[in-house]
DNA sequence: TTGGCTGTCGCAAATCTTGGCAATTATATG
DNA sequence: CATATAATTGCCAAGATTTGCGACAGCCAA
C-alpha cells in the first residue's frame, strides 16, 4: 500500500493512467513475496473487481513490466511476475525438471554484461534473464541426465 | 541429404523411428543457413506431404531438439530452430526491438558456467541460452531507450 | 461546463504451442 | 513375405498469451 505511489508516478510520467484495475493487479503482485502467474493475479483481481477481463490483466502486467515496476520470469511455458526490487536485483535459475526457482546475484554476470557491451555494443537485458538447467536435487535424482552443460 | 544419416542413427539408437514426415522436417531445417520458425517449416513440409499436421511439425521439432539434432532459439514470442552444429556451438543475442539475432561464442560464459556448478550445484543449460536486449543499432536509433541493463 | 483527444476496458477472435485419442505405419521377427 | 507391436500421425481441442475493435472514461483547453 505504500510503494504504489511510486508506481503511479512512473505511469503518469509516461502518459499512462492509474486505474482501479491496474491498482488491483499491482496489489496482487505486491502481495506475494515470490512470483505470481497471470492466472493467479486474475483470480485475486476478480475478488475485488469481478468484471475485469483476463486480457486486461495481461496488458497491465506487460505495462507494469515496461515501466519497470514488475519483472517477468519465464517458468516453463508460463510467465510469472514479481515486484521489481531495485535494492535486491537478482536473476533466476529455473530447474527444467522440477520448475524450482533459485535466485542469483547479478554480481555473477557483471563481467559478462560489460563484455557484451564493450565487444558488441549489445545491451543485454539481464534483469529479465532466466537460466534454465538442472538443480542440484534433480541432478542427483535422475540417472539419465546427460551433461546439459556448455 | 548427407548429414541425415547421423540424425537417423541418433533417432534409432533411442528407439525412435524415421518417418517421411520427420525426414521432411529435418530437410526443411537443414535447408536454411539460419533459424526457421515452425510455420515456415510447416509450409515447406506441406509442399512434399500436403497432409502433414502442424502438431506433427511441432512434435518432430521437439524430438529433434531432444536428441540434439536441432537447437531451439526463442525469438520474440516464437520458437525458431536451427541445425545443431557441434563444431560451432553458439548462443544467441536477440534484440527485443528489431528481433535481429547475433551469435555469441560459448567461451564468454564458461567461467559463469563453472561458478554456478561449483557454488550452487546447478547445471545450467547454456547450450540453449538466448539473451535478450538492445543491439547496437537499436540503441543508437532510439532516444527513449532507458538503460535496460543489469 | 462542454468538447474533443487519448488512453483503457471488456469482449471476441487470432496466434502459437501442446496434449488426448483412435487410426495408421515403421520395424523386428517368424 | 506376413504378422505383431509399439511408435507415430492426423485431427480436434485446449491452454496461454496477444491483438483488433467499438464503447467508454479521464483530463485539458476554451
Amino acid at each position: 500500500m505504500s510503494g504504489h505511489a511510486a508506481a503511479v508516478d512512473r505511469l503518469r510520467s509516461q502518459g499512462y493512467r492509474m486505474t482501479p484495475q491496474r491498482l488491483s493487479v499491482l496489489d496482487s503482485v505486491a502481495g506475494r513475496s515470490g512470483h505470481v502467474g497471470a492466472d493467479e493475479v486474475w483470480n485475486q483481481v476478480k475478488a475485488q473487481h469481478p468484471y475485469v477481463d483476463l486480457a486486461t490483466v495481461y496488458r497491465t502486467l506487460q505495462l507494469l513490466k515496461r515501466v519497470g515496476v514488475v519483472t517477468e520470469v519465464v517458468i516453463g511455458n508460463k510467465l510469472h511476475f514479481e515486484l521489481t526490487d531495485q535494492h535486491n536485483r537478482h536473476h533466476h535459475m529455473v530447474c527444467s525438471h522440477c520448475d524450482a526457482v533459485q535466485t542469483l546475484s547479478p554480481a555473477y554476470l557483471e563481467e559478462f554484461n560489460r563484455q557484451l557491451r564493450r565487444e558488441f555494443g549489445f545491451a543485454p537485458d539481464l534483469g529479465n534473464l532466466t537460466i534454465g538447467g538442472a538443480c542440484a536435487k534433480c541432478r542427483t535424482d535422475t540417472t539419465d541426465t546427460p551433461d546439459a552443460t556448455e
